[in-house]
DNA sequence: TGGGATTTGTTCGTATGTATT
DNA sequence: GAATACATACGAACAAATCCC
């Protein structure tokens, strides 16, 4: 039933590939590339992108070809700090609504995060570990701060893609589940203080990792830059098609 | 020379007319009949009709006719705490890194308002009341947080337009003040405890006046349904037919 | 209720600007 | 450095759906 629907699923399509880091950021995304496989023409494909851009994950700038968007480590900075204020309304209001039942899904949730973390499958890991945000903002039935929280924990998977490592949501199911601890016992306070730290951990992660390929977007450029003088240009990969809506 | 911006001047236009109460809330907006008078086409006019959707300013579903969005008092709630939640972070931030030049700028600006208000120039005012939270958001140089607080203030405006009362900003010269006078001291908790009630006036002022021509559809019905029930069983009183939302 | 005019959703073609060779 | 190729910005036209009378 979508009515209004190929640029909603173009949208989509594209949030989740990137999100889930099929596409890297900063590769370039060609209009008509992206309509083809979808069977859609480059207007619908024009406002998905511009929606993208909208919510920080994409840049287009000007008239060149809209890439994936590669935030600084300042922007970074800024979205975890906006993040870390509307996660702890979240818990605030959880707490002040909260029924027995709201546990149990949580429970459950964790359950499922364990399960996958279990069985080493990366990407569901990752893609629960952000659906309890979610999961938490919905319970607060305020639409408003569920779009955002939404926004926010979407561009904070974009910076993981970026400067994080694969294992970096390893401990998070603990920390997760500290938090429904304080919840069950209505420690309000103790409650918003664990995901404050909770979400600063995962920032930490993010961009304190210094093994990886590179620590600060400078120096990957600097890198590359170097790599492309003495060598060739890069091309980069198309995109691929992959069959994405596996979710819900 | 803006060279991609035909389409941002729509959307600025656009948007200050919403938010000056130059279009009133469930105002219908024809693509046609906004292109006109900017002289851009419709394919402009629509992407700004687009962002103002992803604002919260216009309403376009399916295939009907754009309209000036009509909150509901739920959502307006919603509004309101996402707000509080924001500005107290942004008064935070702007303690972090106070300097006196800062207090220099605000003074001058809640000057400005009080000059306003004194000239009873409405428009001016409300537009400073706004532009004083616009600009404590640019002091804490985090564009993030700027841009969502310029979003939660601009639809705020479109609420204080639906609901609330051409004088409702009367005193708020003083509460600016006072969140100022904080802030200058370095009385963190102060100042944002401060910010979070003068939010709250205003959500107070705009939410609890109900002798104006009430344009909640819900409101009116819920107050039928109520004496429809009332004249069936005029012993019980099963549900209060008005305001029954006690909680908090 | 039904028909017609208006308006939106969508596609495709042209022109302008950028990136590459 | 200039020319070519390509991708985007914008606009006009077509079809479908809505709203009004």
């Amino acid at each position: 039933m979508t009515k209004l629907t190929r640029a909603e699923i173009a949208y989509r399509s594209l949030r989740q590939a990137i999100t889930e880091q099929d596409l890297a950021p900063g590769t370039k995304l060609p209009e008509d590339e992206i309509g083809a496989p979808l069977g859609i023409s480059r207007t619908l494909v024009r406002q998905a992108l511009a929606r993208l851009q909208a919510d920080g994950l994409v840049e287009t700038g000007g008239k060149k070809t809209a890439t994936v968007a590669r935030p600084t480590l300042e922007e970074s900075k800024d979205v975890f700090r906006v993040r870390r204020a509307l996660e702890r309304e979240v818990i605030r209001i959880v707490c002040e609504n909260w029924s027995p039942s709201h546990g149990a899904i949580l429970e459950g949730h964790i359950r499922k995060e364990e399960a996958a973390r279990k069985a080493g499958n990366e990407r569901i890991s990752v893609r629960l570990a952000a659906g309890f945000h979610l999961l938490l903002a919905d319970l607060t039935e305020n639409p408003v701060l569920q779009g955002y929280i939404n926004q926010l924990v979407s561009r904070c998977s974009l910076i993981l893609a970026l400067y994080g490592k694969p294992h970096s949501t390893d401990c998070a199911v603990n920390e997760h589940r500290d938090v429904v601890v304080a919840l069950r016992e209505g420690n309000v306070e103790e409650a918003v203080q664990l995901m404050d730290h909770h979400v600063s951990l995962v920032e930490s992660r993010a961009l304190n990792d210094e093994d990886r390929d590179g620590p600060g977007l400078s120096d990957i450029l600097s890198r590359h830059a170097g790599e492309i003088e003495a060598d060739l240009a890069p091309d980069a990969i198309a995109f691929e098609p992959r069959n994405g809506t596996s979710g819900t």
